[in-house]
DNA sequence: TTATTACCAGTTTTT
DNA sequence: CTGGTAATAA
């Protein structure tokens, strides 16, 4: 591509110009030029939505527009580095990182803290992630004393949340008299009161959540004409990806910010709109035209990602949908094979067909595993095709899953360093203020939060007030320590960088230790995590402004922080392509494609969710979200479900999804004519039974994958017993003389035993006292018991008896 | 104050 | 079956 310096010159802009519109189709090229005035880009499944999105910026700069003055929102971090990479490629690694793109929730993080003192937020504001905030409505719960099986925290939350996301402060919030309702009718009535001290408590603590981002950002434009009109002349052009998941809050954001210039391009597919449940509104790209008359609309119907087969099936099934907008999307592709359909009896089964299938396709047809995906509609449902995969020798990678910056033991680490950013931070500080155990438990902690409610002060300047004076013994000398040892940390802050504090941190906190001491599996993993943060860290201490990575040279502790909190794995896995198949939820497939996708778990109550049956507006939500699934494939597509499944601890019987019935019939290959026969036909249809009566999904009269009956004919890897062995019950053997001996136990008097007597303890059973020591009533025992080793004894409490 | 156990609830998707 | 929380022993 053309170095930046030349595009630069309007004059050469002609030639240049057709460079970068020759990539491009004729519906395409029109969306890249007609850049002045509101657009509307209705774009298909795999109609090169991202590419269009690109080039029409790249277009713009080449133009002679100020890369700062152009907005790009996108949905996820990881869309946005990859639209400025390719960006970049087109017109120069400078521009493209002067563009201001990023999610909705990064870029107003950006003018926020620019503009906290507005607002009364110090800049340095903390961001409380959803657990955070779960943690504070929880609290706050419990403060008003109300029954948290009536105020469940994860309900309350979503109803604060779904109020930010409307624009719902919380005094609008009193004032709605169809809210109030709602809440009386959902005898919640205190909801709305909870609304107020959760968003008097965050403003206290100086943090933010998730919501607030936009919803202060609204408040700013509002009252802030100044800032607003600032803005508004900043940004010429604005630029919105996946318009259709947009919530009131995002659109309002977007609608004020492109009242002057006019110029907002919006791109989206209203047939793949899938988080309505956190808000989106699907209207929003419905009603563009009467919110921007005069628009132009760009509809991009060519899909060049999948065969024909492909993409018919999934117009069939997408026309089951109303309130769409009309569009017809074709493909000039290869007709490509037909939808095949797998039956296994049981989810263990499912795995190890589609495992197998892997296997064959890729010997078949020579692909390589990263180009091949198991898509499901639940986490959960990960686990067994791991399993099978692993069995099958068969590498792989999970995607999502809890991540990373969500693992307990990288929260604990962030939330010391966010207390030292932001002392007030209330939730940071009931983090960590005991862990790793030091003495302040909940009866310290309980008195501590009371004072600080009177005083209207923070649980940090309260536990400074409170300990400092108490010369550093008891409870609150323990606190006195705890303060010290933080204020510690902030003093460094000032001299060193972020990867010397936080290592320093996560050493003298006593927090690597702790996990160190923990030498199970698991133990190990979160001791590396913390190492992965360190990494992560110290790539963001070292990362200079060219490597696109960090935004300015500030490399102190502050500013990592700054941003952490909206970083997801995706950003920070190198994405070192591997020759991996890939496993995630078809909500995180979106805007990716694959060579072969599996869409598992195609059950009713699975797939369409079991909360989603009852209403036919979320029925139409699962839909477009297996069309979504559906139309990441390029060449094939595999429909998967069982008759039965493991669910909640007991196995449930399921019946095939009644997508699969919504799709023509004609670009299926399925493996029983629909009602042909009765429900477990397999068993007793032709050869298949006779290897494995089980194995109904590899049916032989199709073209035959006998895949897992040719690695162990006799016994199947299925027959093995479901899951693993209990560790829990391993681990904690009942000691033999448990129930006879509980009644008849009697203690001797601590007072009489000393050094080489022989004991029986209830539970660890008998053995040898080696050493004392303390006095009465504190007096501790060290006893060397036959089996289970050595332990220490307090002698008031371990009721010993004496055998000699 | 802390560690262990017993019980319980809930499992959708995520910036 | 999990994970988290409440009761209880130490």
């Amino acid at each position: 591509m053309r170095p930046v310096s030349e595009c630069r010159e309007p004059f050469n802009g002609a030639v240049v110009e057709i460079d970068i519109l020759k990539d491009l189709n004729e519906v395409q090229q029109e969306a890249v030029r007609n850049y002045e005035g509101p657009s509307l880009i209705v774009a298909g499944a795999g109609s090169g939505k991202t590419r269009v999105l690109t080039y029409r910026i790249a277009y713009l700069l080449q133009q002679g527009v100020q890369p700062r003055s152009v907005l790009a929102l996108t949905f996820t971090n990881k869309a946005a580095g990859e639209m400025r990479e390719r960006i970049s490629a087109l017109v120069g690694p400078q521009a493209a990182r002067a563009l201001w793109m990023g999610t909705f929730h990064s870029m107003f993080l950006k003018i926020l803290r620019a503009e906290s003192a507005l607002l009364g937020f110090p800049s340095s504001f903390t961001i409380y992630d959803a657990q955070d905030s779960r943690n504070l409505v929880k609290h706050i719960i419990k403060e008003m004393q109300l029954d948290e099986d009536v105020y469940k925290p994860g309900d309350v939350c979503a109803r604060i949340s779904s109020a930010k996301n409307g624009l719902l402060t919380p005094d609008a919030y009193a004032r709605s008299a169809q809210i109030v309702q709602q809440d009386m009718a959902a005898r919640k009535p205190l909801v709305g009161e909870i609304y107020r001290l959760y968003a008097a408590r965050c403003f206290k603590a100086g943090a933010m959540d998730f919501d607030d981002l936009l919803l202060f950002t609204n408040i700013l434009f509002r009252d802030h004409p100044e800032v607003l009109d600032r803005y508004q002349q900043k940004f010429r052009y604005i630029l919105v990806d996946e318009y259709q998941d947009t919530n009131y809050s995002q659109y309002l954001i977007v609608r004020k910010l492109a009242q002057q210039h006019h110029n907002v391009c919006v791109v989206g597919d209203d047939s793949q709109s899938i988080y309505a449940f956190r808000g989106a509104r699907i209207e929003n790209i419905l009603n563009f035209r009467k919110d921007y008359p005069g628009f132009k609309l760009f509809k991009l119907e060519q899909n060049y990602r999948s065969t024909k087969t492909i993409v018919n099936a999934a117009n069939s099934l997408i026309e089951k949908n109303t309130h769409r907008i009309p569009k017809q999307v074709w493909s000039a592709g290869e007709d490509g094979p037909l939808i095949r359909v797998f039956e296994s009896e049981s989810d263990l089964e499912e795995g190890f067909v589609l495992a197998g299938s892997i296997n064959t396709l890729k010997k078949q047809e020579d692909i390589g595993f990263q180009n091949f995906a198991i898509l499901y509609r639940t986490n959960a449902q990960s686990r067994i095709f791991e399993e099978a995969l692993r069995k099958m020798g068969i590498p792989y990678r999970v995607i999502g899953g809890l991540s990373f910056y969500q693992r307990k033991e990288v929260k604990d680490l962030l939330a010391y360093l966010r207390l030292m950013v932001n002392p007030r931070d209330d939730e940071s500080f009931r983090r960590v203020v005991n862990y790793p155990a030091r003495g302040i438990g909940n009866t310290t902690l309980g008195r501590l939060s009371e004072v600080a409610a009177q005083e209207g002060a923070s649980l940090w300047d309260t536990a400074v007030q409170v300990s400092q004076t108490s010369g550093g013994k008891g409870p609150l000398g323990r606190l006195w320590s705890f303060v010290e040892l933080v204020r510690g940390f902030s003093g460094m802050m000032e001299t060193a960088d972020a990867y010397q504090v936080t290592s320093h941190v996560a050493k003298e906190s006593g927090l690597l230790a702790d996990l160190q001491a923990d030498r199970s599996a698991e133990g190990m993993s979160r001791c590396e995590n913390i190492e992965e943060l360190l990494n992560a860290v110290q790539a963001f201490v070292t990362a200079s402004p060219e490597d696109g990575g960090a935004e300015s040279d500030d490399h102190s502790l502050g500013a990592y922080l700054q941003n952490v909190s909206l970083l997801t794995d995706a950003d920070m896995a190198k994405g070192e392509e591997r020759d991996e198949v890939t496993l995630m939820t078809v909500h995180a497939s979106k805007g990716l494609e694959f060579d072969v996708v599996y869409l598992a778990g195609m059950e009713e109550n699975l797939f369409p969710s079991q909360m989603c049956i009852a209403s036919a507006q979320d029925i139409e939500e699962e839909r477009r979200l297996f069309y979504v699934g559906l139309t990441r494939a390029r060449k094939y597509a595999f429909l998967s479900y069982a008759g039965s499944r493991f669910r909640w601890g007991s196995h449930v019987f399921c019946s095939p999804s009644r997508f699969i019935g919504e799709i023509d019939p004609r670009y299926l290959d399925q493996p029983e004519q629909p009602g042909a026969f009765p429900e477990r036909s397999g068993a007793f249809s032709e050869g298949s039974s006779s290897v494995s009566g089980r194995f109904s999904a590899g049916r032989s009269n199709r073209t035959s994958e006998r895949f897992v009956s040719s690695s162990e004919p006799s016994t199947p890897p299925l027959a093995q017993p479901r899951g693993f062995v209990p560790v829990r019950s391993a681990a904690s053997p009942r000691p033999a003389p448990s129930q006879g001996a509980t009644q008849a136990f009697e203690a001797d008097d601590p007072c009489k035993i000393c050094v080489g007597m022989q004991v029986e303890h209830q539970r660890f059973g008998a053995g040898e006292v080696t050493a004392m020591e303390g006095t009465p009533p504190d007096a501790k025992a060290t006893v060397l018991f036959r089996e289970g080793g050595s332990k220490q004894l307090l002698l008031k409490f371990a009721r010993l008896k004496i055998l000699s």
